[in-house]
DNA sequence: ATTGAAAATGAATGATCGTTCATTTACTTT
DNA sequence: AAAGTAAATGAACGATCATTCATTTTCAAT
């Protein structure tokens, strides 16, 4: 029901709550809500602090500067990201296929954090270039976690794929472009979804070029 | 070589040129440039000014306002990629796979045109109301060529697809999320990015269900 | 050469930007 | 209850924003 509890901002976690109002997590909702709707560099200082019923001011407190909230929504954006991969891994059953864990994780978390995922595929480049190394280092991370599948069915012979880093890249962008469209009211449930693209990422890069030689050149 | 040499704004052609400078073009290239680069919101009036050699009120004798130069780029890229599209399709052989065609050209046009392919992409959200949904109905339209082109093959029975509209945006993501990697100087040329998604998108739609069947539920 | 209109200048408009800071308020610890 | 620190206020900083406009320059048509 209620979203953000207990986030904390990247490391330092003092065993007693220590402050008496909890205004940086609700500083990075906002920033969130706001950055995803409008992009980090149409939303000011003051419509965040505005959103979050407080000072503008109040907001340097928490974050030494505007940059740093971007930074900050990106970066704990990757690294939960990978850290619920690194879970749901670990828990897994080796028997299911290791492409449809990852599919389907990859759509339902997507789902559920629509407004990071947009905002850390929209705002890279308002990242001042050390910022967006870091980032970048996560996101290359994620990909790697789909090409190493991908090459485990290379060489099993399950999969028939001419560049692993590439089909990783084109899968990755496939499902990332769902939350661009997907409306909870709408027809597809998000388990609809999920048997949909599976089916097409497993098509994408399955050994059977049927189709291919209908029209060999 | 020159790229920008008679671009017209998007109605309003005057038999004689009229005017000695072409300023209306450059404007239009620098902030496409600077827009790709930086983002709309990011991106002052002033630097554009200043990146055609202009003063900034001069730009306000070609638009109206900021918005006006983003509309018109999005709007002028959306129609120039679907009459790119209306005269591929006039003069193509029927003999060739239509999602073969549609695929080839999708991959071509948009490497062609990385910047405006980009901003098309990125910018949707700093368009105000109208303007957006001019933007978004020559996007349905280019959306609707897949889709329909995915029901004959669903019609004739070489593809599986449980939702063509779905699959067309699945198909159009993933392409369009190549010139996010592609570099010139990377290892792949253009025609073998062709190849690779070609083969992907065929497998994503095919009529062979093999691989689901080695783990039915 | 003169005319007339389009294009560019240069300066200004008020608004808004990110950030700072002295001061006050709120709350934890003693 | 007192002390001390973190958080919030309210006002201000200089910079920059999109846009306007009177004036000058440019240049094709006469």
């Amino acid at each position: 029901m209620h979203a953000d509890q207990d986030i904390m901002p990247m490391a330092e976690r003092d065993p007693s709550p220590r402050k008496g109002s909890r205004t940086a997590a609700r500083v990075r909702a906002s920033a969130l809500k706001l950055f995803a709707r409008h992009g980090y560099a149409a939303v000011s200082m003051r419509q965040i602090a505005s959103d979050v019923g407080v000072q503008p001011g109040a907001l340097y407190n928490h974050f030494p500067t505007k940059q740093d909230i971007l930074k900050d929504l990106m970066l704990s954006h990757m690294r939960d990201l990978l850290n619920a991969w690194s879970a749901l891994a670990d828990e897994t059953r080796q028997s299911t296929a290791p492409l449809d864990v990852f599919v389907r994780f990859h759509i339902r978390y997507h789902l559920q954090r629509r407004e990071e995922v947009f905002i850390s595929y929209m705002e890279l480049r308002n990242l001042e270039p050390d910022n967006f190394a870091e980032v970048e280092t996560e996101r290359r991370r994620y990909e790697s976690i789909l090409k190493a599948i991908l090459e485990d069915g290379q060489n099993s012979g399950a999969y028939r794929i001419a560049d692993t880093g590439v089909a990783a890249r084109a899968i990755i962008a496939m499902l990332t472009g769902i939350p661009n469209w997907y409306r909870e009211s709408g027809p597809l449930t998000p388990v609809d979804i999920e048997e949909i693209y599976l089916e097409m990422a497993r098509g994408s890069v399955a050994a059977t070029p049927l189709t291919a030689s209908i029209e060999s050149d």
